[in-house]
DNA sequence: CCAGAAATGTTTAGGCTTGAAATAAATATC
DNA sequence: GATATTTATTTCAAGCCTAAACATTTCTGG
């Protein structure tokens, strides 16, 4: 995505409410492209890095940082519902990382169906390294924004969606 | 991507200057983690209503934003680093959208490497539809930030990322 | 106990995405 | 004019991602 927009929308005529109307309607979608705008140069930035330095990807470190926050590890529907991806796209992500050696796949005790995993000790080793480089990349890239102001970001955006978010966790 | 994060980063002390240190780095860090969600949050909304009231996805309809808002049509190259992706993925969306009757490859009159894409009429309608309904979604999602609120998010996204955008266009 | 429902993971088909290699055409250099 | 470089696009290999279909296993209510 990147700019798309196109034509009026609600034609019709709108009371007033809370903040109806055409022109409220043309800001929203303009922030929503600002939003998807910033969040893809960010990522764009942190996913080449992350190649480069490590020759690894975006998602192999979300993987890795949600394993690293729970020595015990997780069981796979865990993961993917704390990461919130499809439970077909983790376990293509874990196959690989198992493959590499950085993560493990150990049976549950009282339920034969369930699967944790957990990282091994060369994967808690390599994520903190990662997880260093990472900081410092996004400290750079957001460097130009004060405590206040980063501070005041989040909390306009968390009010953005929250109406979205009941069915989050975290 | 969700919520990483691991470890402090930067142990060394730091001076003053403009604004650095461990607790700002932290903060910056938490306010990418907090940009990513939102935005995903929102591409999903978007991309899983995309897929049921027009079986379409979210990169066709970028594509076919770019090629709206240009009525003569775009070069491969052009439509590539306007949307901001690989040379080779907009070939594959191209080739769909052909198929589909929706936009139409001709060639160049000067020059025979390359070729330009135009929306056909079936596409330009298909698109209007689609604008129209991506935006009343957007509304929605976001409607409950007043249009100043709006405004003032997109200026600090703005200055957020300013220094990474020596390298764009729009 | 046992049949149906629910939960856990994997597989599959289709599409998106990238970086790198391959083509082919245009341009610059000698 | 022949060679080398650059430009425009496609192809390829690999990985990410989803929804849907599938197989197992567990749970639930008779």
């Amino acid at each position: 995505m990147s700019a798309h927009s196109g034509e009026p929308a609600v034609a019709a005529a709108e009371t007033a409410g809370k903040e109806s109307g055409r022109a409220a309607s043309k800001t929203r979608l303009r922030l929503w492209l600002r939003i998807l705008k910033t969040s893809r140069l960010i990522e764009t930035e942190v996913r080449e890095k992350l190649r480069e330095e490590f020759d690894s990807t975006l998602p192999r470190f979300d993987v890795m940082a949600a394993l690293y926050r729970v020595e015990t590890g997780l069981r796979m529907s865990d993961l993917s519902s704390e990461l919130r991806v499809s439970n077909g796209n983790v376990t293509g992500i874990v196959d690989r990382l198992v493959s590499d050696g950085l993560i493990v796949r150990v049976p549950v005790d009282n339920d034969r169906r369930a699967t944790i995993v957990r990282l091994t000790n060369a994967g808690r080793e390599l994520f903190q390294r990662m997880a260093v480089k990472h900081e410092s990349w996004v400290d750079e890239i957001l460097g130009g924004l004060s405590t206040a102001e980063a501070t005041r970001l989040m909390a306009t955006l968390d009010a953005a969606v929250r109406p979205l978010e009941d069915n989050e966790s975290e």
